[in-house]
DNA sequence: TTTT
DNA sequence: TTTT
């Protein structure tokens, strides 16, 4: 008996809008990074502040919608699965590793009016936007272990690796 | 309006007994690696299997019971906070980043004679340890928030990072 | 602005046999009972175990496989949402209401051959239902969002409130 | 081996102010009720909306957090625990039921300015309050297994059930 | 490097 | 009603 749980959730902001482009097969993949802030006390008793950035990779119809209404500074709930990948740097002929948060599950959080640099600025576009969220359901993949064959999953951690994408590379 | 979640949840096997050290300051960290594997159909129809490596690192009482009780091939449940740490590589002289789950809670699952290849024959010692087990309470960290300026939560983060523990990184 | 979560997740044992129906429409409905345990001091120091019950519910292909699979005292990982039903209870007259969690991912912990009473003395259907669990994927259902006009959805939520399957609520 | 996990993750808006008692032993406890939507294809392929109501509990420090700052409509994180609760109605002399979240962990989501009916013309005292908000760490408690024999913890869940408390009870 |  |  075996098999895993693997799960990431997160609640935090957009440190810049999302950046979309589309693999060989023609699916979307979105990246954006996401940083969670920790308060805590420290050794003097101070509360200290503490700012964690993830890289977030989404596929598909998500990716898609990642792409349309999230913007810098936006405050989303993400869950998702961690993956690790590794690539060789071709500056320092080094192997690198980055591990980056395959998301699944995205929710807008707070409203639009509250949120960010992004949303302002851009008149009606981004209010149809967000007219058209508050319409629609949770933006979610199909897990893993549902995927019926569709084909375009192993292309989900496949793809970045392609060599002809290494500038792609999220970070 | 800041703040965050990070939690990140994760059901595995271990991939090699874990490692302990103590820090300057007499604290306890552990290292383990988790293996959690995820099934899915490929572009083909046919079921491959995918497994995904992640670091965990734990602190304080909760090492020193994943020290104590973990071995190589036990199934566990670990939560923590995902965590991205720098250092320079002295011998390729550039920077490099790890990323880790800092376990705040463990619980291991099936039962003590069902797992890996730690227990077994290793006579009375490891099963003390599991009756010991048996009846101690969830293992758990407390959160970030909670700490009630013990001076010793900073060390969680600051410490895998001074310059005389460098060697002591995880991988 | 809105939409939601609502996520449970536990790690529990079965409680008793998981129990099927199938609803008008045909769908495999599996209901089973979980275990989850909590150790704590109390105000004298000493440690105390607590064990909270919940009512897991879950559907289609999902139940199919907790029907088959899952016995007694097995130990699982369950994941769903939340839901509270309201009845009629026929004898005192009263209005009833019932948490459940509708189950959208399990998998099964431990060894087959560490589990409870059920897998034992039950000859090789048991074994090669075990083993086809092992070459199986994750065992889950597609969350509401993601459903594309399939058309059993819907059931899952009004399929237990409809008047003519009011003797099969689960408790 | 044994132990389990019981987790309960929920984003929603609350439906009502939280209201606040004292237990006899000066513990503060604080309920809301939370409401989450989900929205999901029926049937006929149209979109549907359904909310769940969660029964929110909370104790100690979290919960004259939550009393202080909380308002109806406001979105927030909780995280908590199942539990079910049995007592003796006095109308019917049924017995009966109640689960709720007792939430350990908590988040306000969006702003102030963009929150419910709660905070609006209130004036300074809503923003004195949210930008303590801002500066105060996550909002937790210890869970379960940390408590260090403080001795209250008990009370968390045999509190409520104290025959003089009765009408206290959350709904 | 784990597990089934 | 489970498990250790």
């Amino acid at each position: 008996m075996a098999k895993g749980l693997n799960k990431v959730m997160l609640i935090g902001h957009l440190g810049g809008d999302p950046e979309s482009r589309n693999t060989a097969s023609g699916q979307t993949v979105t990246n954006f990074t996401l940083a969670t802030t920790e308060s805590f006390k420290d050794a003097t008793g101070t509360w200290q502040e503490k700012t964690e950035w993830h890289r977030i990779v989404t596929w598909g119809k998500l990716a898609e919608i990642c792409s349309q209404y999230l913007k810098k500074g936006r405050q989303v709930y993400v869950e998702g699965r961690l993956q690790t990948r590794s690539w060789d740097d071709q500056k320092s002929g080094e192997k690198k590793y980055t591990t980056e948060i395959v998301c699944t599950d995205m929710q807008m959080l707070g409203s639009a009016r509250d949120q960010g640099t992004g949303n302002g600025g851009q008149g009606g576009a981004a209010d149809t936007g967000m007219s058209g969220y508050d319409r629609s359901p949770r933006y979610t993949t199909a897990p893993k272990g549902t995927s019926t064959g569709s084909g375009d999953y192993p292309q989900q951690s496949s793809g970045p690796m392609i060599e002809s994408e290494k500038d792609d590379l999220p970070f």
